[in-house]
DNA sequence: GGCGGAACCGTTATATTATAACATAACATT
DNA sequence: AATGTTATGTTATAATATAACGGTTCCGCC
């Protein structure tokens, strides 16, 4: 129809609903559910869950997202390429940021342990919840009370 | 064998419902999504989803069951008392088999080292995914396909 | 011996997350 | 053009999890 070809944002390699989402998720910088990627994406046209979830394993398989197993939410990668898994996350329970930190060997240390269990590791990804530095001070010095971190 | 030892079942402290989910947990050994828990208790009298995962809940928090966070189920501690979340879990990609292992450090080293970044870490558990030692075996040698784990 | 509170219980309803299934469109390769 | 492959759009449904309500039981206590 229309001649319409948006060529800046999206990356290349990549579908128009895969890039739509990458985009997304690279703008909001935190994590998002399945059902919040579609919701703001609805005004670009995706419709279902389906197209979505899609997207998104497309994405998580080429390792420009990961998925957030301990939130059931999804995050683009902020480090460049990276060998498979060897990254942790940490995620915050107060403001809901997460960071993904070079995981400085431990991925492969644990799964040799494991090996030494009989057993071969294919995958995992390591998150740990806490508390992120400017929440962990809120906490500390204002009150042992829970707010949302201000503006 | 009956006799009259059932010394290893029901903890103390726990009630009914409680005590009906974590022998059943301890009993199959392998780790159960909710809905599976609660039809297998259907003829103990439980009828709600809400009764099995309050029961979840609170053996969780006593540290008795783990949530396994990547398959949505639960297992019993297969370990005494531990410190928390001093612990690593492997999962068989095949069998489904859960095997609990002790962390060597690892966790309290993950801890530090996102410290190092600012984060305070509160909690976490580590799970990799695999091949089992005996499913390992049978892919390698048998052959590059795919077959559930003999009877 | 009755009164509050706490913890648990059972129940219904609903929210949230994720897939199945199917027909169509787009495109590259023959 | 016929074909194979991949992505798409769509509907429906499965699987997982929580909210909200009222009732019960038990325990401490005055």
């Amino acid at each position: 129809m229309a001649g319409s070809e948006p060529p800046p944002p999206l990356s290349p390699a990549l579908t128009r609903n895969q890039g739509l989402v990458l985009d997304l998720l690279r703008t909001v910088g935190e994590p998002l559910g399945a059902y919040a990627i579609l919701d703001r994406l609805r005004s670009q046209g995706l419709r279902a869950p389906a197209q979505v979830y899609r997207a998104l394993d497309r994405l998580a398989a080429l390792g420009l997202v990961h998925r957030l197993e301990t939130r059931n939410a999804f995050v683009a990668c902020t480090r460049g390429a990276h060998p498979p898994q060897v990254t942790v996350f940490v995620l915050c329970d107060r403001c809901g940021a997460a960071r993904e930190l070079a995981d400085d060997g431990h991925t492969a240390a644990l799964a040799a342990l494991a090996r030494r269990a009989g057993f071969q590791v294919l995958g995992g990804r390591i998150e740990l919840r806490g508390l992120c530095g400017r929440c962990g001070r809120m906490a500390a010095s204002e009150s042992p009370d829970d707010e949302d971190p201000g503006p």
